[in-house]
RNA sequence: GUCCCGUUCGUCUAGGGGUUAGGACUUAAGAUUUUCAUUCUUACAACGGGGGUUCGAUUCCCCCACGGGAUGCCA
């Protein structure tokens, strides 16, 4: 890896998103897999931002996109937020040069200009469609049908465009011939040119479609490797083809499509047996609101019909496929159904199965609407980013846990698994769990003050929040978990836990407390051996059982019965909030039983 | 519908013509522990189905089933 300079440098990777909304979660692996290529191989990693889509156009999605990829801790090397040779990054910004190119495959010959209207269009297809094709395009085999520079008399077109209507351009796709390409993670994939329609490159607006505009900056950019979703993988031999008419073919980018990150199993979801009781109810709710046409009958019958079917795995895969005899609102329902529970992660799966799909939370300008993120929710970048890297590849050893760093090291394309991969929260949690264990005292306390302010107690000095973290770090997932679990390391427990306090607070546990607060006040120096000597030697001469002491004593000092060794939280607070606290509950516990 | 891509434990995956099919998460049991965790040990659990090719196929080929993607003047 440190050799071959020449090499090195001539990797250039992309990633390349449109600032249509928030950046979900697969769009962040795409980046990250560009990163960790281009990294590896020394090379160029751009970001470009495809904004040549006004009408889909989202404030703050480019913004989004560039703070997401901050918080995860990778960076691009070029981009429109750092700039660089290629600049400028934004397509929007770069619109005469894919008119000039559009121009020139127009005089080669590959590309026409095109006047039909949508309606047009429509019309065309209704027709072929109802003679019996199969497939209705803008292609080969209709082009001559339509109105454009193929089927009009130059002046014609002339005339046209200097009257001002509108006008496209289409990229004259070849009739019937094999396109193969080599793809790096899928190898050969083959697809006859037919299936092409003839795109538009243009549209009537002067911009480039994601076809043309794509092409061309590759080209500008020397991009040399594109990285992208599978969704591109049928439109890459179209791409293939634009190469090749602009006589690009020898310096052409390698391509390699990614698997895509679907939604978690809804097996699974008819196996717990608590959320599929939640979802039997959830969704015809989520129907109803989607649909209000469906009418509020339609919430019990939906139910009954979720009821039936989600019994087993089985029943319920069945069930959930389209059968003729169904009721028109419940086949309705089911391809709802079938559209919420199958396919690609999507905005809803944060509601439907508790998956979050943005790595940090987003407001969507429009209607308000929250989408809670990653970081919010408390997940650490590192782990967060090494789950979501193993999501769609694997080193090929039984490597798992890795910093930034092995991974660049590890990362390789081929070892990027052809199918897709469903996303397991659990082991994300554990990764996250992991991760925490082993944070810095710096990131802990940076990440603990706020939480501990947040959750209205006074902030504690450095050190003995590090004693906080040295006693919880390994009894939570969350740093947030901290205060809620461990409140009695902020302040003296109000509440007590119930059941424990009916379990052993009795006459004989409380006077055994205050003969442990005599032997305590005898202490001058505080350890955690020390007083647990005191403990066991008190326990040991009067033959007490060590729960019936132990118990209480935890109750007393913290409310509750779990958490970390009761002389250190005892050491940790002190020998007079150790003292105060026992004599306190003391005075306002009752004994019962 | 048509085209393209895919299919190993419940999930993420390793592997690859002859393996006790390996690891991780989850679940369960045990050890450690004053409790709760952590940690460690163990267990459960997989090559979608049918045909070939082969002495032998989970691995190669074909078909089917299933899943996914594409089929826009969206990206």
């Amino acid at each position: 890896m440190q050799n071959t300079t020449f090499q090195m440098s001539s990797i250039v990777t992309r990633y390349a998103p449109s600032p249509t909304g928030p950046q979900h979660i697969g769009g962040i692996r795409t980046a990250l897999y560009s990163y960790l290529f281009g990294k590896k191989h020394g090379g160029e990693i751009i970001l470009r931002i495809e904004d040549t889509d006004q009408n889909r156009y989202v404030p703050g999605a480019e913004e989004f996109i560039i703070n997401s990829v901050n918080w995860c801790g990778f960076a691009f090397t070029q981009g429109v937020h750092v700039g660089g040779a290629h600049a400028p990054y934004r397509q929007s910004e770069r619109s005469e040069l894919y008119a000039k190119y559009a121009d020139q495959l127009v005089k080669a010959g590959h590309a026409y200009i095109a006047f039909d209207t949508p309606a047009e269009i429509e019309a065309m297809k209704a027709h072929l469609s109802a003679t019996g094709t199969v497939m209705p395009q803008y292609d080969a085999s209709t082009r001559h049908l339509m109105k454009n520079s193929l089927t009009l008399a130059p002046e014609e077109v002339e005339a046209k465009i200097k009257a001002g209507e509108a006008y496209i351009v289409r990229f004259k796709v070849p009739e019937n011939e094999d396109v193969k390409f080599y793809d790096l993670v899928r190898d050969w994939v083959n697809i006859n040119s037919s299936q092409i329609d003839d795109k538009v490159l243009l549209k009537s607006d002067g911009l480039p479609t994601y076809h043309l505009a794509n092409v061309v900056d590759d080209h500008e950019m020397q991009v040399t490797h594109v990285i992208r979703g599978e969704e591109w993988l049928p439109s890459a031999p179209l791409h293939l083809l634009m190469y090749r008419a602009f006589g690009w073919e020898d310096t052409m980018p390698a391509f390699a499509h990614l698997p895509l990150i679907l939604k978690p199993d809804p097996s699974v979801l008819v196996q717990n047996k608590v959320r599929k009781k939640e979802m039997i109810v959830k969704l015809p709710s989520m129907y109803l609101e989607a649909h209000p046409e469906a009418g509020e009958a339609f919430q019990q019958k939906g139910e009954q019909f979720l009821q039936q079917v989600m019994r087993d795995p089985v029943t319920f895969q069945k069930g959930l496929k389209e059968d003729e005899k169904d009721k028109p609102e419940i086949a309705d329902f089911k391809s709802w159904l079938r559209d919420q529970l199958y396919g690609k992660l999507s905005k809803r799966d944060k509601e439907l199965h508790g998956i979050p799909v943005f790595p940090l939370t987003w407001t969507d300008p429009e209607t308000g609407d929250v989408n809670v993120g990653y970081r919010e929710l408390g997940y650490l970048p590192e782990a967060f980013l090494n789950y979501l890297a193993l999501l769609g590849w694997n080193p090929g050893n039984d490597l798992e846990l890795m910093t930034m760093d092995e991974m660049i090291e590890n990362f390789s394309l081929e070892k990027v698994h052809k199918s897709p991969a469903k996303f397991d929260l659990d082991k994300l949690n554990h990764f996250q769990a992991h991760y925490l264990r082993n944070l810095s005292a710096d990131r802990w306390l940076e990440l603990l003050k706020p939480e501990v302010k947040a959750a209205g107690f006074d902030l504690p000095s450095d050190e003995y929040l590090l004693g906080v973290v040295d006693k919880m770090k390994e009894r939570v997932t969350f740093v947030s978990e901290i205060p809620e679990k461990a409140d009695y390391l902020f302040q003296a427990p109000h509440d007590f836990d119930q059941n424990m306090l009916s379990k052993g607070w009795n006459e004989e546990a409380m006077q055994m407390l205050r003969d442990l607060i005599g032997l305590y006040e005898k202490q001058e120096s505080w350890t955690e051996m020390e007083i647990e000597e005191i403990f066991k030697t008190y326990i040991e001469e009067n033959e007490i059982g060590i729960g019936k002491l132990m118990t209480p004593l935890r109750l007393a000092i913290t409310g509750k019965s779990f958490g970390p060794g009761i002389f250190e939280i005892s050491v940790l607070i002190g020998k007079n909030e150790t003292l105060d606290r026992i004599k306190s509950a003391l005075e306002r516990l009752q004994p019962v039983g």
